[in-house]
RNA sequence: GGGCCAGUAGCUCAGCUGGAUAGAGCACCUCCCUUCUAAGGAGGCGGUCUCAGGUUCGAAUCCUGACUGGCUCACCA
C-alpha cells in the first residue's frame, strides 16, 4: 500500500459524517425499507447545552419512517451506535440525534492533524489556473483605505485558492491612460515652482513620495479648474458672453431660466449642470484634452513627461505595495491593452456583435438581455473603459493558454460594468467569459460618512498604515515581553501586529458588503481583532519553547475543553474550501477567531506544563502546538503573520 | 423612474444550502493574576432579526409587497 493511499484510509476512518453517511446509505434498505437519498442526511453542530458532539436532523426521515420524530431518533441512532465503534453513546431531543463520539477518535483526529504540516490545505497545483486581479490603480493619485481593501481581499482571495490547490496569477491592471493623467501633468507643467536651481519639484528635490506628489498636481489642477469655472459663471450671469459660442448661450439662458419655481434641491441641480457647462468652456480642460490627443499621437513631448511621472508613482506605489504586504506576479498597463481592445471592436462589428451609428460610435445592444444599449467605441474612434477590459481580458488568456478563469476585485459600484463586460466577451465567442468573476466588494465607510476626495476626508494608505504601526509599538512598549529584543526585531514586531490588526479588520467582514471603519478600533487589540489572535499564537509558542521535546501522542482521555478545541481544529479543511467557493477571508478569520476562543478558555481552565502525568501533559502541548500551527496557517491565508512573542 | 445590493443588541458584525431557547466583540456592571504571557478568562445587562402577508412539521434564512439606506443606469474610469 503506498504512503499516500494508507493516509487516505486513515483520512477516511476519521471522517464521522462521512462514515455515518455511508452506512446509512448502505443499510438504508434493512433501516427504512427504501433506498434513501443522501441529501435526506443532515449533519449540524450539536447545540452547547445538549450532550453530544454530532447532530443528526431527524425531521426528514420522519415522513418517510411515518412514526414520531423520537422513535425516528432512537431506530436510527441504536443502529449505528451498533454499526460504528466511534460512537460511544446517543441521545434523541426532539427530533434531533445527538452523537456523543469516543474520546479516542478525537485523540487519533489530533494525531492526524499533527501529521500534516500542511493540514487543511489541498495538494499543490491539483487545480486549474486561476488569475486575481487585485488593486488596479488610477497613476494620478495615491492609494486610499479603498485600496486597502481592495489589496488585501485580492491577495487573501488569491492565497485561499493557493491553498485549495489552484495555481493562481495575482495581476494588477495599472490605469495609466486617459485624461486624468492628464490633468496631474498639465497641472504640474503650469503651476509647479521653480527651485533655486530652476527645477520644477520632483520627488528627488522635494523628498516628497511620487505619488504623493502627482497627487498634489491632480487636486491642483481641480482647483484651479473649478476656479476658473466659476469665474466663467460669474461672467456669465452678468450677461457678458463674448467669445463663447452660441449653443453654450443659449444652453446656460435654458438652464438659468429652468430654475424659476424650483425648491433648493431643484436649483443646486441646475446650478451643476450650469457648472459642468462651464466647466467644458476652461481653457484647463482644453488644453488638457490637447494634451491627451498629443499622447496618442505619441508626441514626444508629452510622451516623455508621462512616463517621467508615471515613473514618479510606480515608485511610490511600490514602498506602499512593500508595507501592505502584497505581490503581483504580472502587471498589465492600460496603455498597452486599448489598442487590442480597439482591434477586438472592429472584429465584433464584421461579426454583426456590434453596430455602428451614424455619428460613428460603436454599441453593442443588450436589450434582449434585460440591459442597455452600451458604448464601445467614441465616435472619433477613441477607447473607453469597456473597449481597454475586453482588450486586457483576451490578452490574458493569450499570455496565459492554460488559465480557467479571472477574478477581478473590484468595488460593487462597478456592477454594471462587470455584468455588461462579461456578456460582451461571451458574445464575442469567448466561452471562458463564464468562468469570469466579479469579486464586488462593498464600500469603506467613515464614522464621519463616505469618503470623498473633494471634501478631503480621504484615509491615504500610507499615513493610516504609519499610524497603526505606531500605535502598536506605543502600546507594546508599555507591556515588559520585547524588552532583550533588538531594535530590527521589534520594528518587525510593531510592523506585524498593527498591519495583522488592521487586515484582520478589514478582512473579518463579508466582502459583499459595505462596512464602517472606525480608526479607533481598527487599532483595538482586545476582542476580535488581529493582536488577540497574534496574542495567543505568542503565548502557545511561549508554552512550547518552556516545554522542550515533545513525545509520542498516546491515548488519554480527555476533558471537554479539549474535546472542543479538537472538534473545531478538525473543521479546519472545510473552511478553507468554503472561504474559496465563497471567495471569502472572513470565513477564515471567523473560524480562526473561534479557534482562539476555544484555546484561551482551555489554557485558563487546564494546566499543560504543571500537569503531572506526563502522557496528558503531552497530548496537550501537542493540542496547543497544533492550534498554534491553524493559527498561523489561517492568518496566513489572510496576509496576517504571527509572532513568537510579544 | 428602471436595475442591483443591503436592513439582526446602544455601536460594529457572525449566523453555510430553511432546523432546537438568534450569537460574538465593543461599551456598561461584577468577579479571577503565589498555573504556564491578564493584549487573557468567568458571569451579568442588552433583541418585535425594518414592517406586512405567504410557502411548511419548522423562517433571521425562501417568495411577494411596502419602508429606509446605498450603488448604478456617461462618447468618466
Amino acid at each position: 500500500m503506498t504512503c499516500l493511499k494508507k493516509q487516505q484510509e486513515v483520512y477516511r476512518k476519521y471522517n464521522m459524517e462521512k462514515e455515518i453517511k455511508e452506512v446509512l446509505i448502505t443499510n438504508s434498505d434493512a433501516l427504512f425499507g427504501f433506498q434513501i437519498e443522501e441529501q435526506l442526511i443532515q449533519f449540524q453542530k450539536t447545540r452547547k447545552d445538549v450532550e453530544g458532539d454530532l447532530t443528526l436532523v431527524i425531521f426528514p426521515f420522519v415522513k418517510l419512517l411515518k412514526t414520531s420524530p423520537a422513535d425516528a431518533g432512537e431506530k436510527i441512532g441504536s443502529f449505528l451506535n451498533s454499526e460504528l465503534d466511534f460512537i460511544q453513546d446517543f441521545n434523541v431531543v426532539s427530533g434531533f440525534l445527538n452523537f456523543i463520539i469516543t474520546g479516542e477518535y478525537w485523540v487519533n483526529k489530533l494525531k492526524m492533524i499533527e501529521r500534516n504540516s500542511r493540514f487543511g490545505y489541498a495538494s499543490k497545483d491539483s487545480k486549474p489556473t486561476i488569475m486575481v486581479e487585485y488593486s488596479s490603480p488610477n497613476t494620478n493619485k495615491p492609494l486610499h483605505l479603498g485600496h486597502l481593501r481592495n489589496n488585501f481581499l485580492g491577495y487573501s482571495v488569491a492565497e485561499i485558492l493557493k491553498a485549495n490547490g489552484h495555481k493562481v496569477v495575482k495581476a494588477q491592471i495599472i490605469n495609466d491612460r486617459g485624461i486624468h493623467i492628464c490633468k496631474s501633468m498639465l497641472a504640474w507643467e503650469k503651476f509647479s515652482p521653480l527651485n533655486n536651481k530652476g527645477e520644477k519639484e520632483t520627488p528627488e528635490n522635494t523628498g516628497v513620495k511620487g505619488d504623493k506628489l502627482v497627487g498634489k498636481y491632480y487636486v491642483e489642477f481641480d482647483k484651479q479648474f473649478n476656479a476658473e469655472a466659476r469665474s466663467i459663471i460669474e461672467l456669465w450671469e452678468t450677461g457678458d458672453f463674448g467669445g463663447f459660442n452660441n449653443y453654450v448661450i443659449a444652453e446656460f439662458n435654458r438652464l438659468a431660466d429652468s430654475k424659476t419655481g424650483k425648491d433648493d434641491k431643484g436649483i443646486a441641480g441646475i446650478d451643476t449642470k450650469i457648472k459642468d457647462l462651464a466647466k467644458n468652456q476652461t481653457s484647463l480642460l482644453l488644453e488638457a484634452k490637447q494634451m491627451l490627443v498629443k499622447w496618442e499621437g505619441r508626441d514626444p513631448q508629452v510622451y516623455l513627461l508621462w512616463t517621467t511621472m508615471n515613473g514618479w508613482v510606480y515608485k511610490g506605489f511600490e514602498s506602499t505595495y512593500e508595507v501592505m504586504g502584497v505581490d503581483f506576479d504580472k502587471l498589465y498597463y492600460e496603455s498597452d491593452t486599448f489598442v487590442l481592445g480597439k482591434d477586438l471592436v472592429a472584429e465584433g462589428l464584421t461579426k454583426g456583435v456590434f453596430f455602428k451609428k451614424d455619428d460613428g460610435s460603436v454599441w453593442i445592444d443588450l436589450s434582449d438581455d434585460g440591459l442597455d444599449e452600451k458604448l464601445v467605441l467614441r465616435s472619433d474612434g477613441t477607447a473607453v473603459y469597456m473597449t481597454q477590459d475586453v482588450g486586457t481580458a483576451v490578452d490574458r488568456y493569450k499570455d496565459y493558454p492554460d488559465l480557467d478563469g479571472i477574478i477581478y476585485t473590484v468595488g460593487n459600484e462597478q456592477d454594471y460594468h462587470f455584468k455588461v463586460l462579461f456578456l460582451i466577451l461571451y458574445k464575442l465567442g469567448y466561452n471562458w467569459a463564464k468562468n469570469c468573476f466579479h469579486l464586488s466588494y462593498g464600500m469603506v465607510d467613515l464614522p464621519t460618512g463616505k469618503m470623498k476626495s473633494r471634501e478631503g476626508t480621504v484615509v491615504d494608505a500610507d499615513d493610516l498604515m504609519a499610524d497603526v504601526v505606531n500605535s502598536a509599538k506605543e502600546m507594546t512598549q508599555e507591556r515588559g515581553y520585547i524588552d532583550g529584543m533588538s531594535d530590527d526585531d521589534k520594528n518587525e514586531l510593531f510592523d506585524l501586529i498593527g498591519m495583522g490588526g488592521l487586515k484582520y479588520y478589514l478582512l473579518k467582514v463579508d466582502p459583499k458588503k459595505r462596512m464602517m471603519f472606525n480608526p479607533e478600533e481598527s487599532i483595538e487589540l482586545n476582542g476580535n481583532t488581529g493582536p488577540f489572535i497574534q496574542y495567543t499564537h505568542a503565548r502557545i509558542k511561549s508554552l512550547l519553547r518552556k516545554a522542550g521535546d515533545l513525545g509520542q501522542l498516546k491515548l488519554v482521555s480527555i476533558t471537554s475543553e479539549e474535546k472542543e478545541i479538537m472538534k473545531h481544529l478538525a473543521e479546519f479543511s472545510s473552511v478553507v474550501s468554503e472561504a474559496s467557493k465563497n471567495y471569502s477571508p472572513a470565513l477564515i478569520a471567523n473560524y480562526t477567531y473561534e479557534l482562539v476562543k476555544l484555546y484561551n478558555h482551555f489554557y485558563q481552565a487546564v494546566p499543560v506544563l504543571i500537569e503531572k502525568d506526563e502522557d496528558l501533559k503531552n497530548m496537550r502541548l501537542i493540542l496547543s502546538k497544533n492550534v498554534a500551527k491553524v493559527i498561523h496557517l489561517g492568518m496566513r491565508l489572510l496576509g496576517v503573520k504571527v509572532p513568537e512573542i510579544m
